[in-house]
This record gives C-alpha cells, structure tokens and sequence, in this order.
DNA sequence: ACATTTAGTTCACTCCCCCAACTAACTGCG
DNA sequence: CGCAGTTAGTTGGGGGAGTGAACTAAATGT
C-alpha cells in the first residue's frame, strides 16, 4: 500500500481520460529506454525484460524503427546455442537537440543526436552582466543559429526542441525569466525572444541552470538516483533537487535557493541584503577571500578562477588549507540542511565546488555525519560533478532528448523531417 | 515539454510493461474520483468532465458499483429540461479503513468507511514514553481490535487496510520504526508485531507522524496543492512534505527532519547534543519557556498544553504577547527556509503551533516576506491546521482510504467480503 | 399529444496486448 | 554432413477496453 503495491500497480495520471494509445505510448517509450540502456539488445531480451511478450516487443520495435528512433545493426554472435539476437540500437542520427545556456560570463551551446552524440558544442565568453537583455539574446540567437545551422548539415534531420539554461528563477511554464539577480534581468520572455529571432517553431524551454545541471548528472547515472541534489557554486549558490526521480519545481518554479538561507544570523552582509546566507560562506567571492584573497576579481571567468584555486590547493599552501577546509565544514552545514529535509541519495557538487571538491568534501563529510538527525542512515555521499562547468548545457540538450525517450510519439512515423 | 505537454500527455510508469487492464484501473479510479469530488453527479457528466464516452463511464459504472464502490441514488430532479441523470454517489458503507496512532502522550485510533464517514474513534492516554514497545503495542493492538469490532459491527464489512502514525523515523517499505526518539524506540517493526497480535492480514502500513497529517490536510482541501508543507510543532519539530502532489519520501524516508536545521549557531544546547536547532526556537518546551514559563511541565498531554497556551494568548499578557513574537520570528525563519528551498503553495501549521497560530502568523509572515528570496511571488500562506492535534490519525485511516480510490481494483468484484 | 432535449445502453469496430503455433537461424554431436 | 536441440522472431486468432453511432428512455414545453 502507501507508494509500492505488492503487484507493480500502473500508475496513470492527467486529468482527462485515458484511452489505449496510453499504453502503446508508455510501452514504446519502455522499449526505446531498453535500447538506450542496453549495449546491445535483442526483442527477445527486451521482452525478458520488460514482461511484455516477444510478439508485442516486436511490433513495438517496428514502430520505432519506423520513426527512426532505433535501428536494427545485424546479428549478435556471442558463441551461444540457438538462433543469434538481431541487435538493435539507438539511430537518431536524423534526430537532433539543442541545449543552450546564458551564464553570466559565456553563452554557450550544445548539439546532439537522440543517442547523445555531439555534434556541435561552442561556447563563446560573453560578458552578460554588463550587456542589456535584447544584445545578449541576439548574441544567443545568432549562436543557436550556427549550431542549427550545424546540426541540419549532417544529413536531413529533425530538431526535437530547444532547452535555454539560465541563472535565474524562471517560470518554467512561460519559458520567461522572472528575475536572474547576477545578470540583473527581471521579467524577460527568453523563449518569446528566442523564437521571433529563430523564426521556427520547434519547441523552445527554458530552466533553470541549476535544474537542468541536476537533470544533467542524473541522466549520467548508470543507475539513476531517484532522490538527487546538485549544489552549484560559482558566484552564487543553488541547488537543483530531484525527488522521487522527478525535478522539484514548486508552486511557482523557485525551488532550491539554498544560497540565501541564514546559516549565521551574525554574518557578514549578503548580496541580497541579509545577513549569514549561505552564499556568504561558500559562494565563489568567499572562498576565495579565505584560501587565496589575491585572485579575487568579479570579472574573471568563474571557471578560470576556479581552476586558479584548484591549482593553489594542489600546492598545499597553508592558507589555502585552512581555508577550504573552512569552506568545507560551511558547505557540510548547508548539505545537512538538505540531507535533514530531503534526505536525497547523493548530493552533486558542480560550479567550482566541484573543480575543488576533493579539498572540501572530507571536511563537509565531518560536518553532515556529525547533523545528520537519522544518523549514518541518513548520510549520503558528496561527490564532484562529473561535468562541471557544462552541466547546464549538457541537462538542456538532455531534456529536449528525454522529452522524446518519454513520449516516442513525439517523432513523426512518416520519413525524417526537415527542419 | 518539459514537464507538461501541448496535449495531455499521460504518464504510465513501472519497470514492467504495460497492459490494458492499466487502462481500465485508470478510468475506475477516474470515475470514482469524479463521484466522489462531485455533490451529484450523472453518468453523462462524467463523461463530459474526463472526456470518456458516455458508453465507456456506464461500462465503467457498472463495474464501481459492482465493486460496492458507488452506488445510484434516483434521479436528479433539477427542472432542466430533458431526462434526468441519475446521480451516482460513493457507497462503501461496506468498505471501511483503520488509522491508528501512537504519541508519546496518546494512542488513538480512528476508522471510517470509503466515503470517509467517521464510524469508530477513540483516543485514550497513554504514557508510551515510559512503558516498553511491547506493551504499547499490546495496548495499540487492543484498541485495533476494539476499533476492528465496532467496524465489522455495521453490516458485514470489508477491511481494506490499516495505516500507523508513529512520531519518529520510520521505513514504509518494511512499516519498521527505526528510531522515534520521543518514544525512545529503536528499530521496533510495527507493522509485524501489530500483524501477529491481530492475528489478520490485512495490509498494514506505518509512516511518520507528519508525514500523515500533511496528508490528512491535502485531502481536506477542496482544491489539493500540489506542493504542501506541514510542520507539526509538538516537544519535537518536522515536517511532511508534499511536492508535485505526493508524498516527499526521500531515500530511506528520512525527510522533513527540520527540527534539528540549525539556526542559530551559538544557541541552546538541544535534545539531540548539537546547538541551536529550530527545535530549540519554536519545539513546545521554547516556546513554554518564552510564554508560559509557569505551565512547563514534560509529562503533560501536549495538546492540553496546547490550550493552555492559547489561553495565556487571548489573555493577553504582556509576556505572553512578547514570547509569541518571539517564537513567531524563529517560525518564520525556519518557514523561509522551507520556502526557498521548496516553494510550496501553503505552509499548514499543525500540533501547539496550529493551536496558538494567530498568535505566531504575523511575526512570521513578516520574516518570511523579508527572507524569500523570490519576492512576494514566492511568499506563500501560512495557515493553521484544520484538524489539530487529530491530523496524523485522519492520515492513516485517509491513505488507505485514497489507496482504493487511487486503484479500486484493490477491492473484490465478488459480493461484500466479510472480515 | 407530440416535438424537443438530454440520459443511458447496445452493438459493431478498432486498437493493442496476449498466447500459441510456426518459421528462422545457429550450435553441437554423432 | 545432417539432424536434434535451442533460442529468436513472426504470424494469426482471441479477448479486453475505449469509440462512435444508432437506439431506447424519460423528462420538459407548447
């Protein structure tokens, strides 16, 4: 009963009705995620799988070969008695996604196929704080044109979607950008913006950077966390959290600002004009205040500096060590606050925590096993992000992706489409 | 995309493949659900609200009210023109549900039928911070049985399942307490020894205390949020949380534990040795302290505590006034932080802080604005409790309630099936 | 009384999964 | 080499479940 029944109970939701395409809905897309998770697979292994029968399997095959979601790649001769598998794998060359990001010193994008393969992946410095919303998003546009342009040169393909990562509380239904503080933008319609300037109609999302970098990890796990929180530490700090395997959006979108919760009333003045967030303590500026007060500068390219950092860590500098191990037990601080109110099963740190993890993580490990209320039962691990700086890109051209795995149906049967 | 689509996209989900019999489960629990929200509802409304066909629902109808489910109570005699629908209405006179639950003051026990009509409900004191785990749960299993009795006295009835409210950690999977620290319990599987004295087998889960009561609460709500917090204020401090609609369970169900959030660094040593926790700001004993300094007394029923206080409130005295902005503060320190990590629609306050809530809304409401980092546009209710101190039992007989509305197939075809 | 309107049922049809039988293709052994 | 054994995949019939249209049922209103 509660969430697991004894049998696996399907659930099925939305408020409308539910009619038989439902099924061969969720059941094609079970297929498709056997193929992608799989090396190589073969019907009959995904009927094992799956308990669905080969006869279904088959046919659910067909139809995803038809749209050009999967192909068949010959025989699987693995030395075994009886008729050999025909191996199916991902196509999707002829299927593409564009993920996007604004950060405030680069843009960036990010090109792939439906198997993920990158075909196009550019980031360019672009000093966003200083330049006004309409410059900056011709600046993106122009950047998502090259990449369309790029990805529609390899043969006809289909551009699936549009996913803009930005730092900023977004309003995920609208696609606008309610107010993204380091880039001083308030109420912008980016996806608004983004499709006049395109003048297309594929799909265009917007998130926000710390979600979508937390989509990234996730989707990078070989055995997905159900219940995953992803720290991002650059200038600012957030959190992306993912429960019960799905993003945690909240009633309005502003989820995870984990940067401007007090941890010392008595603090030093925040940014935001309170006093002991978070931020304070583990933000970018501070970190680099207590372990290397002479490479502060707001300007920098936040992925610079947080390679200049690792590198003063590596050399084992005193001040540098204290520092981060001060940083760290500030970090295991905001890390049991989300352990004890979440309890995730990892928590992922991107942004420069990530680049200088391994200096941190002992001491923040002390700190959470010290807090955490339901003991070691509660503690989880702390890992680096395994793609730092490029987690948001990388999570906006995974949703677009993940969106079609989710619902196949989304990919026209008939031959591929230009764009 | 993203989250939602153009077109409502169902979601099926589970690790098996999917069959048709999903279908049907799916349109049952949405014709049930729609007689139950419904004051009267026709066949041929139904139809029109889920986008079923009126052939589909009667099918569909049929079926419920063969089931014992709902049941056809004439006709509707409204003057419009045309023949009149014939009004459905949720029967389960013949199904009813068992919420129990242990405090460390209380144990109570609360059974009602599907249509949620109160049949059995007993609260008796009982000091289980002082007696051994065996025997409360001798005395818990007396008062099921009692309850079970009083239950199966209305006509030959059918028990769908019992639900536990425990003050503490608690594994769903196995309805295993590991550690409720009021109670001094560890490691104590309920759900089995609950299971052996009652010599039944009907279903039985256990969940946390405030887990339940969010529930409860969601259920009251003629239009659900879909992302709730309740924070139960007793001795102790949690919260349950509800995010897109369901229970946040987190990896092991350790989740809401934010009575042990610090917040203030350099404060009072706390219950659980570490300094400062919300617990320590806002925990019954606090606010006692800052209030009532004369009513403090450990061994008190917490609800009786409860109205003391509120009684010290509406006198008025100047103390009283000042501790309750006092506490009222601290609140809204720990709500903020529960907003900006988890924007949820409305903050429900349960135990003594729904008791005293227009004494502690206030100052809270003003910390709040102040510290949500989103703005006004984040800032959410803060309300007190519907049910009070009785939520977590209304929780456990309501989960199993909404177990059969969320599958009605959980309920036998066959004619009424006795105890 | 009869047209009009709305409620609910019946039935043929279709979609999609299941089952069982069948064909296909390979290994292994005499 | 050839045939048994084994596993892969396809084909065809059957049944559950929703759809749509025609039909019956029961009101209102003139």
């Amino acid at each position: 009963m509660a969430e697991r029944g004894t049998s696996e109970v399907v659930r099925l939701s939305g408020p409308s009705g539910v009619d038989q395409t439902a099924v061969r809905r969720a059941n094609l897309a079970r297929v498709l995620d056997e193929v992608r998770r799989g090396e190589v697979v073969s019907r009959a292994d995904i009927a094992t799988r799956s308990k669905l029968t080969k006869a279904t399997v088959s046919s659910l095959a067909a139809e995803l070969i038809d749209r050009g979601l999967i192909r068949e790649t010959g025989l699987r001769r693995d030395g075994a008695v009886g008729r050999p598998g025909r191996s199916l794998e991902l196509d999707g060359g002829g299927i593409t996604a564009l993920g996007l990001e604004i950060n405030s010193q680069y843009l960036a994008a990010r090109g792939t196929d439906l198997a993920g393969r990158v075909i196009v992946e550019r980031r360019i410095r672009f000093d966003a704080m200083h330049a006004d919303p309409e410059t900056t998003l011709d600046r993106l546009a122009g950047l998502a044109r090259e990449a369309v342009a790029e990805l529609a040169g390899t043969g006809s393909s289909f551009l699936a979607g549009i996913a803009v990562a930005v730092p900023g509380l977004v309003d995920a239904e609208t696609g606008r950008v309610r107010y993204a503080p380091n880039l001083e933008w308030r109420s912008i319609p980016i996806a608004e913006a983004l499709r006049v300037r395109l003048g297309s109609d594929v799909p265009i999302v917007v998130d926000n950077e710390a979600n979508l970098s937390a989509l990234a990890e996730l989707h990078a796990m070989s055995q997905p966390a159900a219940d995953l929180v992803y720290l991002t530490g650059e200038v600012g700090v957030g959190a992306g959290l993912i429960t019960g395997g799905r993003l945690l959006r909240g009633a309005g979108g502003f989820t995870g600002e984990i940067g401007h919760v007090p941890v010392d009333l008595d603090g030093q003045v925040c940014g935001c004009g309170r006093r002991g967030c978070l931020e304070t303590k583990i933000g970018l500026p501070a970190v680099l205040r207590a372990a290397a007060p002479d490479l502060a500068d707001r300007e920098a390219d936040p992925q610079d500096q947080a390679h200049a950092l690792r590198q003063r860590a590596e050399d084992g500098g005193p001040e540098a060590m204290a520092g981060f191990d001060e940083i760290g037990r500030w970090l295991g601080i905001g890390v049991s606050m989300l352990v004890n109110l979440l309890n995730p099963e990892v928590v992922v740190l991107g942004g420069y925590l990530g680049t200088v993890a391994p200096y941190l993580v002992p001491a923040a490990m002390r700190e959470l096993r010290e807090r955490a209320v339901a003991g070691d039962a509660a503690v989880c691990r702390i890992t680096a992000s395994t793609f730092g700086f490029s987690a948001a890109v990388r999570g906006a051209s995974s949703i677009v992706i993940e969106e079609i795995f989710s619902d196949p149906l989304r990919i026209p049967a008939a031959e591929k489409v230009a764009d």
